[in-house]
DNA sequence: GTGTTTTTAAAGCCTTGGCTACATTTTTGT
DNA sequence: ACAAAAATGTAGCCAAGGCTTTAAAAACAC
């Protein structure tokens, strides 16, 4: 136990933590709003701004604005007064969106939280799961199942 | 299986998630600047704006700005060209963010993340993980802990 | 003690993601 | 067909959280 290793006791990639959590706030409301708009449309056929609006607790200006960004990302397409639909890339998103919420929720139920609270909470959990930690996750439940 | 029936698969609490996660997000980043202040504090004796904006991965306007929002909420104090620091309620909050962040890595461990992923990770989880995952997530370490 | 470096402050710009208010278009009911 | 209602668009406001640039103060070196 040198004085080297005593003193290496903050980290110097704690920046990179703080910079990664921003980069993933920042797709979260591009990833909700893309597994929105998937929803509504296999529900309904289409995705109205409105219903948009609606589902995500917000005004009809705000999904607006996020549908335009959507659009300028290339994820949305849509035509004045038409709703709302995905691009392939879009698509693509909002299912990689949907599936790793339902990996967080069960994995959240498997642990001991009740299950209308793993719903609730996954909601903001998924955006800063990490790609690794989601195959973990996997995993655990995997092993789980199989008892 | 009437018409009402299979309309009604629409669940009416959505717009509730997609709120709590907003306000979560809200309270994020005053979370993480009071728990780095209090960090630095125990390391150095004092918490510099240049160090807050060093480890924050941020420039030192952005960590002033911040740190301006702590005192207009009553977590921190500070006169000019001197250290930050918290009041009773901002050291109170860091700490309950502190204990929060450590159970969040430990879960993510104990279900097989890797360590350094579940660090950075846990940086942007933690702010979602509401006080009735927490205990949940407890009581697993526990029963995890007495093998 | 003076000069240089470091730190902090202050001003101003940008984007995002909320909102309200108002205008326009589409849909609906009769 | 047409009036009323609903949906959508548009403009403009705000706060948060980034940034750069410039100025002032404090700390440091000599
Ligand atoms: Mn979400
Ligand atoms: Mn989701
Ligand atoms: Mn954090
Ligand atoms: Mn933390």
């Amino acid at each position: 136990m040198t004085k080297d290793a005593e003193d290496n006791d903050a980290p110097p990639n704690q920046p990179e933590r703080f910079q990664q959590a921003r980069a993933a706030q920042a797709m979260a409301i591009l990833e909700d709003y893309a597994e929105m708009i998937s929803d509504l449309i296999e529900e309904m056929g289409e995705a109205r701004i409105t219903d948009i609006a609606s589902r995500m607790g917000v005004t009809h200006p705000t999904a607006t604005k996020a549908v335009a960004r959507l659009k300028r990302e290339g994820l949305a397409v849509s035509r004045p007064y038409r709703g709302v639909f995905l691009t392939d890339e879009g698509a693509d998103l909002a299912e990689r969106v949907r599936a790793r919420h339902r990996t967080v929720v069960h994995l959240l139920v498997a642990v001991g939280v009740p299950p209308e609270t793993a719903e609730m909470d996954a909601e903001g959990l998924e955006h800063h799961v990490s790609e690794i930690t989601l195959k973990a996750f996997e995993r655990y439940l995997d092993a789980a199942a199989a008892k």
